[in-house]
RNA sequence: GGGCUCGUGGUGUAGAGGCCUAACAUGCCUCCCUGUCACGGAGGAGAUCGCCGGUUCGAAUCCGGUCGGGCCCGCCA
């Protein structure tokens, strides 16, 4: 990647000048060589003691200095060539050299191979921004940046830009609220998504919108979650009623950012629509990562008359008693299982049932429980083989598909069953309309209040009781790539009648949806055009396409855990001048 | 809000009751060195082991608290 020396390659024999950090340097005592870096790569000075200045400069640099170093490009001689660098056949005879500035020590390493630690990495990102990984990093980001636009300019979707400073959402993330100085007591807030504005847009008639907007949210991070600020992919398309035609249209372009961009392969040409409930059945995850397979098997029929107590108990109790078969786990220690027994009740589970076949035997705690037909029923369904092991869960349908979804993910881990270089994409397709809390017991919207409901007014037909609220589809979907969500969409609800009936079904009168949404649903009384769209988490799509699993990398200055800038040190006070100005005490 | 985990010279690690007056690598400083390329050689400086308290004859090491980082749960329409 570092061409420098490459590129003066076609100057042997003339004077140059190149002006760069002093990347190392060798003092031979009578001689004296300078690696000088700039961001295309790095050239060898040699410094002769006959050219007594530039001699004298060279025995003052340290690393990282800032150096403009003239002189002659010349080949070297066959013996003195590097094949093991790019810029190991040519040099620069040095006539001169004037530091354009010192530096200190660094306080952080740039050797590639001695990681610093974060927290040090991010109080100096500038000086972690040298290394060639993130150079090379905000480079391919900056190309992929263009990819996306230049797909969405072919596809005819036009760029908006939305406001920064919009309005507090009652529903979903906190809010970033930003005082008014001219309003006082009233507030903005940073938008969560663009979402109302490119509704609003829709009825503009603006056909295609998109936009890499900017999203906040003040919720806590994760290792594959941005604090505070990161991007999205925006988009959205009028006259369209069947989402179909949104992940249709979009497909394209992350399959080719996935295979022409990145490089990787796709484990699925087709990229499956997995409805939500079956992903959650089989796979015990909504963003179930499809690069291996451990689907999980529904045993509660099979055992439906075992003996064997946690079983009995749970499928009686109305749960289910689910497995998943681990190839090669048979092998695995005493320790090991224990390990995957902590996760499994990390996530609820009452303990990790298990029966491993050796020997063309089955071996577990838990066979002496097991009658002969229930173990050749359970080695069918499970497909376990020689050396393999399945593994059980039983309680509720809820918890045993968590704990088992947790597990499939761990042992694919252990098992090194995520190939780095290849993707695996699917939409989850018909999200529930709502859910219930499972705290407050009480119903409430699913994701997503725009959603239009599966069958639109007619999904409310009276009688209408919970089980049936709770059937109600929304025309809603995910991609998920790798095990990540990526995006989600839907088809809209344009329809001023179906919103407010989706609201009352949950007790808010016509009146709460007008405070909340009024600019929305005012606009949707003007003929709002169907619409649909969605929006894809770009930060997170360029850490899985680079290979990273902490977004933080991928990002130029993130902030750490805590939601802190350590480099900017913000969050921070303000002038007592400031408040006073927006009416604070 | 909760759980797990980490905190030792500038950086990365080792040390897990007495071997520690804290080791190694790298970086830094001084000197030597004319073909190195992560140059080499000799010497040197640099750490009250995050902080507070406790247990003990004795604590980097054990315990409690606290602060900070990381991962996870909650949360993320």
């Amino acid at each position: 990647m570092r061409t420098l020396a490459k590129n003066l390659a076609t100057y042997v024999g003339r004077e140059v000048t190149v002006k760069g950090w002093v990347n190392s340097r060798r003092d031979h005592g009578g001689l004296i060589f300078i690696d000088v870096r700039d961001h295309t790569g790095i050239v060898q000075l040699v410094i002769q003691p006959e050219q007594v200045d530039a001699f004298a400069q060279a025995e003052g640099l340290r690393d990282e200095f800032v150096v403009s170093a003239s002189g002659l490009v010349r080949e070297r001689a066959e013996e003195l060539r590097n094949k093991n660098i790019d810029s190991g056949d040519i040099e620069i005879s040095v006539q001169q050299i004037v530091i354009l500035n010192r530096s200190n020590a660094l306080p952080i390493s740039l050797n590639e191979e001695q990681f610093t630690n974060e927290e040090s990495r991010l109080r100096y990102r500038y000086l972690d921004l040298r290394r060639q990984k993130m150079q090379l990093m905000l480079s391919r980001r900056a190309k992929y940046y263009k990819y996306m636009r230049d797909y969405m300019e072919a596809q005819e979707f036009t760029e908006v830009t939305t406001p920064i400073l919009a309005n507090s959402s009652p529903e979903g993330a906190r809010d970033f609220l930003v005082p008014s100085r001219v309003h006082q007591d009233k507030f903005y807030a940073l938008p969560q998504a663009p979402q109302q504005f490119k509704q609003l847009l829709m009825v503009g008639g603006i056909a295609r919108y998109y936009q890499i907007a900017t999203c906040f949210r003040d919720e806590d991070p994760r290792a594959d979650r941005l604090y505070g600020d990161f991007y999205q992919l925006d988009l959205e398309m009028s006259f369209v009623e069947d989402g179909e035609e949104v992940r249709a249209a979009m497909e394209p372009l992350i399959k080719n950012l996935v295979t022409d961009f990145a490089g990787k392969k796709l484990v699925t040409e087709n990229i499956p629509r997995i409805p939500y409930t079956e992903a959650i059945e089989r796979y015990g995850s909504d963003k179930p990562d499809l690069r291996f397979g451990m689907e999980l098997i529904d045993l509660s029929n099979a055992l439906e008359n075992t003996e064997f107590g946690v079983f009995k108990n749970a499928i009686s109790a109305g749960g289910a008693v689910k497995a998943i078969c681990v190839t090669g786990a048979a092998t695995l220690s005493r320790s090991q299982i224990d390990h995957f027994t902590t996760i499994a009740k990390s996530e609820g589970a009452g303990g990790l049932a298990y029966i491993t076949l050796e020997d063309n035997e089955i071996k577990s705690p838990i066979a002496k429980f097991l009658s002969e037909s229930e173990r050749t029923e359970i080695l069918d369904k499970t497909g376990l083989k020689e050396g393999d092991a399945v593994f059980f869960g039983a309680d509720s349908r809820q918890i045993v598909n968590k704990v088992l979804g947790r597990l499939r993910n761990e042992f694919a881990d252990h098992f090194n069953l995520k190939d780095p270089n290849q993707v695996a994409l699917a939409w989850i397709v018909d999200f529930p309309f709502y859910e219930r809390d499972t705290a407050t017991k009480k119903i409430d919207f699913g994701h997503n209040p725009f959603s239009m409901p599966k069958g639109g007014l007619a999904a409310f037909d009276e009688p209408l009781d919970d089980a049936k609220k709770l059937a109600i589809i929304a025309d809603q979907y995910d991609m998920v790539m790798n095990g990540y969500e990526i995006c989600s969409g839907a088809v809209r609800n344009h329809n001023p009648e179906v919103m407010y009936k989706a609201f009352s079904v949950l007790g808010y009168d016509t009146k709460y949806v007008d405070e909340k949404f009024g600019a929305m649903i005012g606009a949707f009384k003007y003929g709002a055009p169907p619409h649909a769209g969605c929006a894809f988490g770009i930060d997170r799509i360029f850490m899985v396409l680079s290979n990273e699993e902490n977004i933080r990398e991928i990002v130029a200055f993130p902030k750490n855990g805590s939601g802190v800038d350590v480099m900017m040190n913000s969050p921070s006070t303000v002038d007592p001048s400031q408040l006073k100005e927006l009416g604070f005490k």
